[in-house]
Formats: structure tokens, sequence, C-alpha cells
DNA sequence: CTGAAAGCGCTAACAT
DNA sequence: ATGTTAGCGCTTTCAG
């Protein structure tokens, strides 16, 4: 607590000069075996700890990197998440309730967590920043100073906020963006995903009247969308409905939902945007009292924990969430060696998760 | 990316003073209006986002706190966790195995939940660290140089590293023990989980031969232990057979279980120190094909939300662990302003979650 | 191979 | 209310 020691400390006990010192930390095979030793073991018995700050200011580099992990569910457009995960766990009569499974790690939490291996296998520090509803400018750029750079989820931060970062440190993005063209970006095949979970409900089941849907917009959303009107499209057949994409919120999806069940004319499936809309879907037709997959089949996209555990379990396109963490960090670390290449794009695949909410295996 | 602007900058376009630029930031307030804004559109201007390397050199204190976030599925005790959670995903047969619940939030993770959102709540940065297998030494310094105070898990670092550690920053150490006494701690109430847990089994389920069981040593195991023991004797039972503790691993956990199932003399309820000693238990009774909870009962503590996902589903003692994370940055916040008082320690409650593994709506 | 010295960008007295 | 002036602890030429 006593205000460590420094490196004249070492110095003075070690007796060589502050710069030996400094020296002796970052090429340690450079300077003479026995004043490396008497230098080491003086800062061993000083309890000697460097700096951060100090050398970040001498090298013009904080050597950490920065993560914005902007909690969608702290969105209102969402809802709060429960206070934890596995929180609230009713006493004897509790089942396993769809609204339960908010509880579960999402999207973004995968994601960090791919960040932060990635970090750590790397020795890298790693500075994890949160969306405070109030002052998100000022935390934003609070981070921003502290980073070498910066790793974001879409929507996250406003762009000229986000200009205004950029142009001072490399900033990457996960999901496709239209905005923010000159980032570095991580984004998955939407278009094969799509393709192949609205295929399967074609070919393997034999249905013919499929609708979108989904909640918030997103660039990702929309070429999802896209994906899917094309895929019908080479089939011979159209959407069963205008797309209602996008609704806006879960509260919109379940009102769409809902509207389906009362007008009785369900397709035969509903894809839908993400596993987070097929969720609220499934939440929704369970309370109509409509049975999945026997009345009307239900497909996410994502691939995130819930959907293996909500009964029917979700048919889905999994994402490599993980991995998408680990390639930001890979894309940040590759752009401060060099500054000056264009923007990077690392495109991954995605794997069609056959479950029950198809109609597989319908138990 | 081009060497950011700094306070001389904006400074000289403002035409004021460097110690006005940065008097601006900090108490703006205290600034005439007219200098403020002036300050301030240049920094906007200008991009200016003010350095924390020199910042916390100036200052003797980074504003940033740590977490050194060990993760105990890297341990080989444990195993490796999957790619990523809920990566695996078994096409159409799938169920949902209990070999795949390692796959959700654990203890650490939750905790570190709790650390990050009080963290954003205040505004508070945060490092997290991880364990690298190989140089937990270096990258546990380099995070203490980097931040004003540190969380930290149990035995996930070697004492010596703490102390030299300790010495210099406040460290908070989530759970009980031994070790480490000068540390501020957050624990949880092991006496009265484990007396509810088994006088439950006691009282409501009639049993009378249990027996205690759990793989790693720690603190609070033993604790646990001892709790169990006490309850037991104050109902003038004793232990169904020697306590079997600590096994060492899950490897050993699931042999003394399979040992059991052979003898054929299997107690009325197996408890068990941790909820991940549980799951393990619950995957070897049901590959021995033993019925839980009608051959025997089976409980856990802990809380994690694999439990509740399990069939049966296991009945528990919820530690507050989202909580226990928001207390060690209130612990750390709390030693940074009053370095000298004694080393506190935050008991919270805990809270007996019955189930299904206990017996109770045995489906 | 090691020492001397000049900053890195900001804060905090102390002046004014 | 604002300007002056020392550092904070470390890195990094540049000499020696």
């Amino acid at each position: 607590m006593a205000k460590g020691p420094t490196v004249y400390h070492v110095a003075e006990r070690a007796g060589v000069s502050i710069a030996t010192v400094s020296f002796t930390f970052r090429q340690p095979d450079k300077v003479k075996a026995s004043t490396r030793d008497a230098v080491l073991a003086a800062a061993e018995a000083l309890g000697y700890v460097p700096s951060a700050s100090a050398r970040g200011l001498a090298r013009g580099r904080t050597g950490a990197l920065g993560l914005f992990a902007y909690d969608y569910l702290l969105d209102p457009a969402h809802g709060r998440r429960e206070e934890g995960i596995a929180a609230s766990v009713p006493a004897p009569t509790e089942g396993l309730g769809n609204e339960d499974l908010r509880l579960f790690p999402l999207y973004v939490d995968e994601v960090q967590r791919g960040v932060e291996l990635e970090c750590w296998r790397r020795g890298q520090a790693l500075l994890v920043g949160g969306g405070n509803p109030e002052n998100n400018e000022a935390v934003l750029s609070d981070i921003a100073g502290r980073v070498d750079g910066l790793a974001i989820f879409p929507r996250s931060v406003p762009s000229e906020a986000l200009a205004r970062i950029a142009r001072r440190i490399p900033v990457v993005e996960v999901s496709e963006s239209d905005l923010n063209a000159d980032l570095d970006h991580v984004t998955v095949d939407n278009e094969s995903g799509i393709r192949a979970i609205t295929e399967h409900l074609l070919t393997v089941h034999g249905m013919t009247r499929l609708m979108f849907l989904g909640g918030m917009p997103s660039s990702d959303n929309d070429h999802r969308l896209q994906a899917f009107l094309r895929t019908l499209h080479d089939a011979g057949l159209s959407s069963a409905r205008g797309p209602n994409y996008p609704c806006g919120s879960d509260e919109r999806v379940a009102e769409v939902v809902r509207l389906l069940c009362q007008g009785g004319n369900l397709p035969d499936a509903i894809v839908c945007a993400t596993d987070q809309d097929a969720l609220v879907v499934l939440d929704t037709l369970a309370a109509a009292g409509v049975n999945v997959p026997k009345d009307v089949a239900v497909t996410g996209f994502d691939g995130i924990a819930a959907g293996r555990v909500v009964r029917p379990s979700l048919s889905t396109v999994r994402q490599p969430l993980e991995q998408m963490g680990r390639s930001m960090v890979q894309l940040l670390l590759d752009r401060l060696d060099n500054p000056e290449k264009p923007p990077a794009n690392v495109h991954l695949p995605v794997r069609l998760v056959v479950r029950e909410s198809c109609g597989c295996q319908a138990a």
C-alpha cells in the first residue's frame, strides 16, 4: 500500500542505474548475467511491481486492449436481465419456464468470453468496460484513454463518438454494419446460414408457407431477411406473409405472434432473425396453447445456450461466438502492428443445428 | 491513430494554460463558463481523449480495479471446458446429457459478472486478467501494476505472490480462507446453509443415513463438512460413512460413487460440498443405473445455473454470487478510501433451494 | 554492456 | 479564476 518501490529503489539496491533496471526487465538477455541477477534479486526483495502508467506514458502505448461490453438486456427494448444468472429460483413447484431462459449466457456474453480467453492466452491485458445507461460517452472516452485498441458491439456506441475514438485508436466491431465501413469487422455468413435452415424446412419437412420474423433492426438481420426471401424465391415460393421485420422490440414480436394465433392461419414455420426472437415466439405460442412444432415450426439464429434448454429445444444456426471474440482481438493486434492497411474483415462460417422446434425428433 | 492531441494542443487552441484544461476536466464548475466552453469546444474539435497513463502517473492512482479471473475449468483437476459455452451441439439425437452441463455459467462466471456490473454502475474501469497456465506470476504482476485494487478467487494465486502484491495495493478474496487472513474477504454462511439442507433431508424426508462428499479441498468445504457433522450430531446421528472429503478431483469423486454403487449399500443421501461435485455424482449414478432421488438423494451447494437444468434438478444451497462480486468491489473501494482499517469481512446469507434431487416433487 | 538525461501527458501545489 | 512549475516512474536515444 505504501507507495511501492520504483526503478530508483531497485537501481540503488542493485548498485546500477535506473536505465539498467528498465533494460533488465525488457531485454533480460542483453544484460550481463551477474547484473541481471542483481537487479532481479533487488526487485524481488523490494517487491517491485512496474507501474503500467509510467510505462504507458513513456512508450505511448498502454499495453491493454478494451472491450465495450454493452449489455443488450439493460436496453429497454429487451427488458432487464434478472439479478444475476440463475438467480431467481422459485421453490418446490419450480419448472423451467421459458421466461427463465434469459438467465443463460447470451450472444454478447459468449463473444466476450472469446475476447477474454484470447487476451489471456496472449498475456494481453484486457479492460472490460460496460455501458452505463447515463454517461455512456464519458465511460467510453475513459476506456479509450486507457487502451491501445477497442472492441465493440454494433450500435452500442453512437457513430460520432465512435469516429472520434477511431481517430485515435483502432476499433473493431463484431457483426455486419453498413455504417462504420472504415472499421475492421468480424462477421458471419448469414446468407448460407439462413439458406441452410430454410432449405431444411423446405426439403426435410416439406413445408411451403414460411414467414420471417424479427425484432430489432440490424444489418445482419437485414441480410438474413434477404437471404430468406432469395431462398424461397429459388424454390419457386414466396413468403407466406409480408415479412414481420423489424417489429422493433420483444413486445412487438409477441404481439405479432398473438395476432397470428387469433387470425387462425399460422404459417408452417416461423423463421426468426435471432434466437432471442425465437424464444419470445416460443413463449408466446406456448401461452396461446399452440403446439410447436406440431402446429407451427420455429427456428432461430445464433446458437445461444438457452436454445438448448427450452422445450421444444430450438433448431437454429450457430455462430462461432467464442471465435468471433478471439478474432476481434486478433484483428486489433494486427492493426496495431500495421496501422495503414485497409479495413479488414474476418468472415466466419456458421453451422446448422437441428433440434426439436423445426419438427425433427418431435418427442 | 496519429498520436492524439494532448492538453497542450487543447490549451493552445482554447487560448488558455494546460492547467486550466486539466482543471476544466476535473472541476468543470470551478472555471468560468466562457473558459469552460472554450476548452470543451477545443477538446471536441481536436478529438481530445485524456491519457489514462499520464493521469495515473501524476495522481499515483490508475483509477482501475482488477479481477484475476482464474478459470477452474482450465485446471487439470476439472478438465477443460468445451470450446465455448453451448458450443458442442451434437445433431438430431441430442439430449441434454449431464456431461453438457459444464457449458453453463459457473460459480466464477457469476461472481465475475457481479464485479463487472458493480464497476460499470460506478463508472469504475475494470481490468479482467486471466490465468495463463504458464506465467501466472508474470500476468498477475502485470495486472497489479495497472490497478488500484485487485479481486481474486481463492487459491488462484500462490501466497507469496499474493503477499507481494498485497503490500502494494489492496486485495480482496472471495470465499473463506484460513490463509491470507490479513486480506479483506467476502464470505457466505456455510454453516447455516449446510444445516438447512441437511435438516431438510432429516426432517422432511426422514432420512438417517447421510454422507458428505467433496472433491477439492478448501476452507469453505472444510467448514461445510464440519457443519454437516455438527448437524447430524445435534440430531443424534452420525455420518453414514467416513466422510469422503476431500477426494481430490472430479475423477476421484466419481470413483467413490462407483465403489458405493458396487458395494450395494448406498446411503439415503449424499450431501455434496459443491454443485460441481453433485453434478459429477449425478452423472456417475445415472451411468450406474441408480435412480435419484428414489434410490439415493443428492444435494449440492452453490446454486449454479447448470443445477436448474439437470434432471433431476439439483436441490442445493444458493450463494448470492452476483452480490459477492459486487461486495468485492465495494470492499476494495472502501479500503482505498481508508487504507488503515483492519481487515474487513462481508458475510453474506445463503438460501436453501429445494428442487428434485432431494426427493421433493420427484416427478 | 551500462549510465546520463530528456521527455511522455497530466496533476497539484503555489503563485498571481 | 487561471497560469507556473515541478514532478509522477519508466523508456529511450546517445555517450562512454
